[in-house]
DNA sequence: TTGTATGCGTTATCAT
DNA sequence: ATGATAACGCATACAA
């Protein structure tokens, strides 16, 4: 019983008789022998791995991408080498580069700043097909995108809240540095448009996605002199601070402001009143970019592709009739 | 310049000129030079490279424990591969085996079930050094642990709700295949004993974390002849259990009922009344398991170890004075 | 169908 | 201090 056997085996090679796959079946049972994968990779050229860059599993968002993105991988005999950025640019550059490094044959990468040359250069020299989330990098042809359609849902969003009767909405969402804060502000300001009504423009505020901020914005535009009757929380780790700033302030969300949050996570359905928000399946986030990176893994003239996803807005009682 | 020269300047190896360190960087620079992990892994025998068994990243805790984890091994050249068991004992046991395969140097695991024979074979035959997240596991001597005083943290919380006046206090926590459930449980009735009272024993229900068996048991519980006056979930998935259930029968926190919870999660601070919490740094959790599973990795003589890590009560609305 | 031999990119041992 | 070389465990091309 040869090595290349055992090896032929291992891969259910076609060219291989019964008898032998036994025989060698029963010697790894016998022996406990057990493949080293890393020899494997190296000969093969490859590590059977993907990896994944986020800013911060803490966010129930990219929680989800990952569990689903990880099951999706581990069906084929794929693992998922994690890291996150905390939100930092420099960071994301660092992990592309060790991830790189570790021979992973894809990378999926939320990025904390889409515009940032270094992390462009890193990941420009990665060799393996590159998965965006949500992001869109100027000069990373190799890229393809799991994006979702958040002008879809931001218009929908504010449209309910002008139909409402809403004139004065605050908008808080991330930095224009990524896609989905730039398309957000953008459907915002159409809502308004559509309506044939001027944008309050001191309301839009694209500055961070940190609890942190969420809260000091509202606390300030609120205690301003003409305060918003409704806010729209663009992303759930804001919704987090402006529900802090709220209850500091003594203010009933759905009661004293009405409120719009991204993404379904425990905390807006559980919220007395419970947060309207405008929902997606962030699951399908997940495995829609493991599969993405798997087919042009094993398809490397597979070219890259940009899939969008769709939103739906979820009413709940934060944003009650006036 | 050889290729035993680049190595050493690559790993710093001591005796290596100045000179010859400049030539071979200059010519990393020049040639866009990437080593590759997985050739060196094989020759060193290592991969620098730790998994993790959780059940779900969604579980804020593990979110917690994975992130730290992942920045404290990341300092020191590791990275993490990171699989989910969806609390399934089967998953655990195929995951330890798929990690063992991937030749990651440690485990840092999470079990759904601490008995179950498949895990802890799959466990007893990794070769590295395992690390327990608040797990005992019968004959698995090759294990360090983290604990959480789950003891005293559950005791506290049930004198507490003693000296508040209630007598009927209901306790929901995972399986008894765990080792914090059984704790929890015994710290729950010696309150009882220490109080000189007898216990509720049909309003102890250790059945499981997800949310859905908290929403069942505690409408079941409340809907009883005689229901208890105060709950404790022994977990942030169940508190959402319990607080859809609350909703639902229309009944608030703190108000129809004495709420207590474990871990503070968004969830509990942001809940109208704050839930009170019994507390602990999750985020040290996932540091000190990385600390014990390099300390071993890099001294293999090093004995297993335990660290237990305090908890504290967090008083909040939900557990007003009668 | 099976066995033999080579090379993947490193690190480590030995010689220089 | 540096260079040459073997070996890590596997997959594959080729021979049998």
């Amino acid at each position: 019983m040869a090595l290349s056997s055992v090896s032929r085996v291992l891969n259910d090679h076609p060219d291989v008789s019964e008898r032998m796959r036994k025989r060698v079946l029963a010697a790894i049972e016998e022996l406990g022998y057990e493949p080293n994968l890393l020899a494997a990779g190296l000969r093969r050229g490859n590590s059977r791995t993907v990896g994944f860059i986020v800013s911060d599993l803490h966010n129930p968002l990219f929680a989800s991408i990952v569990t689903a993105a990880q099951r999706e991988l581990n069906r084929r005999s794929y693992a998922a080498v994690v890291t996150t950025s905390d939100g930092e640019a420099a960071r994301d550059a660092e992990m592309a580069g060790v991830l790189r490094r570790r021979r992973v044959d894809a990378l999926v990468v939320s990025l904390a700043d889409e515009t940032k040359d270094r992390v462009i250069r890193e990941l420009g020299r990665f060799e393996g097909p590159v998965v965006l989330l949500d992001r869109k990098v100027e000069g990373l042809s190799n890229a393809s995108i799991v994006e979702t359609d958040h002008d879809g849902g931001m218009n929908q969003a504010a449209r309910h809240l002008l139909a409402l009767g809403h004139r004065r909405i605050a908008l808080l969402t991330g930095p224009l540095q990524v896609h989905p804060s730039v398309r957000r502000v953008e459907a915002f300001r159409r809502a308004y448009a559509e309506h044939g009504l001027a944008v309050p423009e001191e309301l839009i505020r694209p500055a961070g996605f940190a609890p942190e901020i969420g809260e000091k914005l509202t606390a300030e535009m609120l205690r301003s002199p003409s305060p918003p009757t409704a806010l729209i929380a663009g992303g759930n780790q804001l919704l987090t601070g402006v529900l802090r700033s709220l209850r500091r302030l003594g203010l009933g969300a759905g009661k004293d402001i009405a409120l719009v949050s991204c993404d379904d996570v425990p905390l807006s359905e559980l919220h007395e009143p419970p947060i309207t928000v405008i929902d997606r399946d962030v699951a399908r986030i997940g495995e829609v970019a493991a599969r993405l990176a798997l087919e042009r893994i094993e398809d490397p003239a597979c070219p890259p592709r940009r899939v969008v996803l769709p939103t739906s807005l979820v009413l709940r009682g934060s944003t009650p009739r006036l």
